[in-house]
DNA sequence: CATTTAACTAGACAATCAGTCTAATATTTC
DNA sequence: GAAATATTAGACTGATTGTCTAGTTAAATG
């Protein structure tokens, strides 16, 4: 039995191929990412994204099946954003484990500056919105959370080989204490308008690392 | 010259006493204060809040001349509110210094429980929102922050005098430091339903000060 | 009782929300 | 060209938003 000859093609019109740049899924994304890391998502409304992308609601609606579906997708693209940015500075061994947490700290502050400290962090954002947000995003918001964590903690256990922390330090509840004091941070450096939180909460962070 | 004799009183209906208990006023803002906490500012609705208080909607209008100074009104209560909670633990002499910290933190934590980790900080839901906030609202959650901090910081310099920790702590930048990484503590108990991100945050935070 | 002032209410208002629907057009394969 | 699908276009709905005005009721004084 044949089975690599194309037996029936399908006619009509192939999904086309998918271009990063001038894909309009993509761009609706895009501005839908940068909005609700400024507003949050039930402060925000469809129609101020389409306005930013020009793009009438029709094409909304055939990409997303409703605004929840498009903050689920959302919080992937940002958690995968972020897991990129994490392993790009925990995973490079040029430098000696904690300098690449410190690296990663100071990546993430710039990112913050580099938008005047409008735009937070849309997970957390989301997280704390919760109450009003739809119970699907839970466990997705969690789950970016734990993932984030896991590579930290995986960057802090190759310290603690290095002997740059305690060999009997716990590295999950370090990367845990810092994840969720960290967005306390960014919280706080959204609110005053200033890298001074985050500096301030890394720098006791680390300074609070069991040492050898 | 006369001045303890009603000279010309004023005719009409005087204004009332307000009574803490049956005031609308008051009602508006008790339950204002649990459905912001819960779902926060943009995604709550003012006819929300009179639907549960059984108030019609132009009574609302009478008693906050707009949504954003029903806002003020309730930062500046749950400030209050929060400071004499601080002030009760933190003041209390019966306990060492650190203990009262730790009573505080214990009480904050009961707190949450008690509501099913539903509802946060209301300080830290209005910070997180401050994107789609009116501008008004900064400087209050700012200095509300700020008040916060100073109550901390004055029962760690009690600790650092009954050399609990170091003599040389700086004892401001350690209340930021407790204050920046608690509110992202709350943020994960709401969104994980649970103590353990507060009683992790705390536990670590306990442990990193620095001893004499 | 009449007047004055305050407390409170009823509902209209325009604006905006998420979401739906129908029709037209663009793009590709057969 | 015909067929099939992808995408666009935007009017429309029904619900909900915050705000406001005009009115009624309550309590005091002269």
């Amino acid at each position: 039995m044949h089975t690599d000859q194309p037996v029936a093609r399908r006619r009509g019109r192939p999904p086309r191929q998918r271009n990063e740049l001038t894909d309009t899924r993509e761009l609706l994304l895009r501005a839908g990412l940068e909005v609700l890391t400024e507003k949050g998502f039930s402060a925000t409304g469809i129609d101020e994204i389409l306005g930013r992308v020009g793009v009438p609601k029709g094409s909304f609606y055939h990409y997303f099946n409703s605004k929840e579906a498009f903050g689920l997708a959302l919080i992937e693209g940002y958690g995968r954003f972020f897991a990129r940015k994490l392993d790009r500075h925990l995973g490079n061994r040029a430098l000696p484990p904690l300098l690449r947490l410190h690296a990663f700290v100071d990546d993430a502050r710039d990112g913050m500056a580099r938008h005047a400290f409008r735009r937070g962090c849309l997970i957390g954002n989301l997280g704390q919105e919760m109450g009003a947000l739809p119970e699907s995003f839970r466990d997705r918001l969690r789950d970016t959370f734990e993932d984030w964590q896991a590579r930290f903690s995986a960057c802090l256990v190759e310290a603690r080989e290095a002997g740059e922390i305690a060999a009997d330090a716990d590295t999950d509840q370090l990367a845990a204490f810092f994840w969720i004091g960290w967005e306390g941070a960014v919280l706080r450096a959204k609110l005053e308008k200033s890298a001074k939180p985050l500096e301030l909460f890394a720098g006791l962070f680390f300074a609070s690392l069991p040492r050898g």
